[in-house]
RNA sequence: GCUCGUAUAGUGUAGUGGCCCAUCAUAAAGGACUCUCAUUCCUUUGACCCGGGUUCAAAUCCCGGUACGAGCACCA
């Protein structure tokens, strides 16, 4: 019967087109075609699940061991994005729990709101330092252990790594509330060093995900040895919060209602979930996305870098080849290039490789319109010029903004320099000045004929310069003229037939085609 | 090994059972405009991992395979 209909309506789509069948339905069953509308494509960001009638709050959170990176760039752009469109709250989390590891670095407490209100035009609406709430972490820690879901675990950490494969309890777990508060106090005092005990939330050992079974809350670092760099923390505590249950902890505490962060830490989520269940709390909506590389860049990491910096590979952490915040803005890339390059990628779950010229190309449209042309000719040859040469040129500064007004180029000794290169041909138009035939003789002002059109500037009106070129691993320089100008440091320019180039205080720095 | 996740044009991405011989961007190729290899505009090329199943109907749901990635740290 349904078969029947549906072989039907099909053939009288196929025969008349769909039109007439829904003007069919419309008659004898409107009610059917609601909903049926042609899905627009979705733009931006997916939805966020679960935001009825609440405020939205959500939080970015690195560890501060260093700078911002390429890659944090899309933890900042995506919550901070989300904030933004549902009037809701970032806050910018320190996860500085570690000060033997990934020890935290002074400086970057100061930076990274710097470069958070960078890229997304607006400061973060709060800052928390996990290690100014170390006395929080505590209380849920006790709370954790006197209501019986946390244990004092003395196991050597390979002894546990066997007890978590095995599915075996471990010999702590059943200890009384009692002997765990005086563990948990002998933690604080300093009886128990660094790998003696750890705080355990008691999960179950049977759990299918051997990531889950009884995972570590808390542990001791040897903060004498290691201290805390900011000076007000030092070597003030023993025991430190680990990731999962510092971040869970503080989450609730901070009233967040969603998180969004890389699938790697899918695991932290669900340790996380079994934590809030045991304190009664419900877990934030959670979303996720995938692995992204840069196809230029190969792995770098925060500590890496800060290894190969302080051995002097780099320059600091404003190298133009590091894919550090600062080496990206410092090579003229916008906050809103960046904003727009990780909105267009989403938050899919796909590991992904993107190359750099997605990036550029959203800079582009962001600096084209306001970029001065200006000329500079690597490797130059000097052609001096024959015939009635006038004494001064004027060429637009923009070939699109008239308002932009024209560069004046002065022309006295008759001669100019152009590309090496450039140089193999006979004869060549000089942009926006004359046809050159044969042995520099200038011939029509007017464009005669189709051949090449050349950039060029005038030995007059030129001087020295170095062209830069961050390339993956090394860095090269081009020596040229370039034209006279009198732009800032800082100003984005176009260098004619080469490329966006950002001027520096000795050289020119090649930004992207 | 155990556990979890993902698979749509070269690269990203839209798509949640009929709107889809599949969207948009980027890349590539060609063209228009232009005194730049820029910008802008136009055109073309190009994809649902494989195999089963469910269904009248599958990119979409289920199962299996394969590939890739992640977690199993007293790092974040």
């Amino acid at each position: 019967m349904v078969a029947q209909s549906v072989a039907k309506a099909n053939t009288l789509a196929q025969e008349k087109g769909l039109d007439h069948v829904e003007s069919l339905l419309q008659e004898e069953a409107p009610h059917l075609l609601e909903g049926r509308k042609k899905q627009e494509r979705r733009e931006g960001l997916p939805p966020l699940k679960n935001t009825e009638g609440k405020e939205i709050v959500l939080r970015f959170a690195p560890n501060p061991n260093g700078p911002l990176s390429f890659g944090h760039a899309r933890g900042v752009v995506i919550n901070g994005t989300y904030a933004h469109e549902h009037k809701g709250t970032l806050i910018l989390r320190f996860d500085d729990t570690d000060t033997t590891v990934k020890p935290p670095m002074l400086d970057a407490y100061e930076i990274i709101p710097r470069e958070v209100e960078w890229l997304l035009g607006r400061p973060a609406d709060r800052i928390v330092l996990a290690s100014d709430r170390i006395p929080l972490y505590y209380e849920h820690a006790e709370r954790m252990l006197r209501e019986g879901f946390g244990y004092i675990c003395q196991c050597p950490a390979d002894d546990f790594r066997t007890y978590r494969e095995t599915k075996q309890n471990c010999p702590c777990r059943d200890k009384s509330v009692e002997m765990n508060v005086d563990g948990w106090n002998m933690m604080l005092d300093g009886t128990y060093k660094p790998g003696d005990a750890v705080v355990r939330v008691k999960t179950d050992m049977e759990l299918k995900n051997p990531a889950l079974r009884d995972w570590p809350a808390l542990r001791i670092q040897d903060t004498q040895k290691n201290p805390h760099p900011r000076p007000e923390i030092g070597s003030t505590y023993r025991v430190w919060p680990l990731l999962d249950f510092q971040s869970a902890v503080e989450d609730q505490l901070q009233g967040v209602t969603h998180i969004v962060r890389g699938k790697d830490l899918m695991d932290s989520t669900r340790k996380q979930t079994l934590l809030y269940e045991h304190f009664g709390w419900n877990y934030p909506e959670t979303i996720y996305w995938g692995r992204v590389k840069v196809h230029e860049w190969g792995g770098f990491s925060t500590s890496k870098m800060r290894a190969s910096i302080e051995n002097g590979e780099y320059t600091g952490w404003n190298d133009p080849r590091l894919p550090t915040l600062q080496g990206l803005q410092l090579r003229g890339i916008q906050a809103e290039a960046l904003r727009n390059f990780w909105i267009e990628l989403g938050v899919t779950q796909k590991d992904i490789s993107v190359p750099l010229a997605t990036l550029f190309s959203h800079n582009t449209k962001g600096i084209d319109d306001e970029a001065p042309r200006l000329s500079f000719v690597r490797n130059p040859v000097e052609v001096d010029l024959h015939g009635e040469i006038p004494t001064e040129i004027e060429i637009p500064v923009h070939p699109n903004h008239e308002s932009m007004g024209m560069r004046k180029i002065s022309m006295d000794r008759n001669q100019i320099m152009i590309e090496r290169e450039d140089a193999q041909h006979s004869t060549y138009r000089l942009k926006e000045f004359a046809d050159i035939d044969e042995g520099g003789q200038m011939g029509s002002i007017s464009r005669s004929d189709k051949r090449p059109i050349i950039h060029w500037v005038s030995t007059d009106s030129s001087s020295e310069a170095t062209l830069t070129l961050p390339l993956q691993e090394n860095i090269e320089h081009i020596q040229g003229r370039v034209e006279l100008h009198n732009y800032p440091v800082g100003t984005i320019v176009q260098l004619e037939r080469i490329g966006y180039a950002i001027i520096r205080e000795d050289d020119f720095l090649l930004m992207h085609e």
